[in-house]
DNA sequence: CATAAGTTCGTTTATAGCGAAGAAATGAAG
DNA sequence: CTTCATTTCTTCGCTATAAACGAACTTATG
């Protein structure tokens, strides 16, 4: 088991969709706009497993959505962070932030 | 193929290391090194196996060192970046930026 | 019942992670 | 001088988790 292991991309371009979007946020629409972000195909099937994984460690939490009153018909299952999945963003960060310290420019190449 | 992938945390963790540790960067100082610096023990399996991943991807070149002066006795085996794996580090870095932006607080979650 | 919107499933590949085994040199014991 | 235990470093085999993909399934509507 990880005990802490920091976010690694995806998941934290998941965690940070879901915030944007809001109340917006179930799984056709991430994918959506996480394909958007990243410049490059994301897959249905790869965004709906890892909110599976986010979820069961506890970063998200998930609910299904009343019937809804548009054409298509399936339940939405909507997505929320958890206080703790918006701690791990924030701790993600302060750790990367200090790794580019020590980052030389593109120059100090031998 | 992943075609462009931003590194992850430990990739990225291990390119900052081999410029760090300049002429010592080698496999076994290097996870060391990363033990270190993430607070938690790093088998030298896995750093072996990103090593050469990374060096596949073009991030990375090693060359093997001549006979050691010192006392143990296998060969040494050298990395350092190219200009690709310099590049994507910067890549990532500014990726990684922009995600910042738009992050709330602690307080806004509902 | 065809169609649309959504999600779940099965499978495949890539990343991470671990420790034991292997390779190569040194120096000490006999 | 020759064996050999020891040191330093890397390779190997295996397991687990993450990422990726698209087809199949579900449920509602017109």
């Amino acid at each position: 088991m990880a005990e802490h292991s920091y976010l690694g991309e995806f998941e934290l371009m998941i965690l940070l969709t879901i915030l944007r979007l809001g109340d917006e946020a179930y799984g056709v629409p991430l994918s959506r706009e996480l394909s958007l972000s990243r410049g490059r195909r994301v897959s249905v099937g790869s965004v709906y497993a890892a909110l599976d994984r986010l979820e069961s460690k506890g970063l998200i939490a998930s609910s299904l959505g009343d019937a809804t009153p548009e054409r298509g018909g399936r339940a939405k299952r909507y997505f929320r962070l958890t206080e703790q999945g918006l701690r791990s963003i924030h701790e993600t960060r302060s750790v990367l932030n200090k790794l580019w310290k020590s980052l030389p420019t593109p120059e100090e190449l031998a």
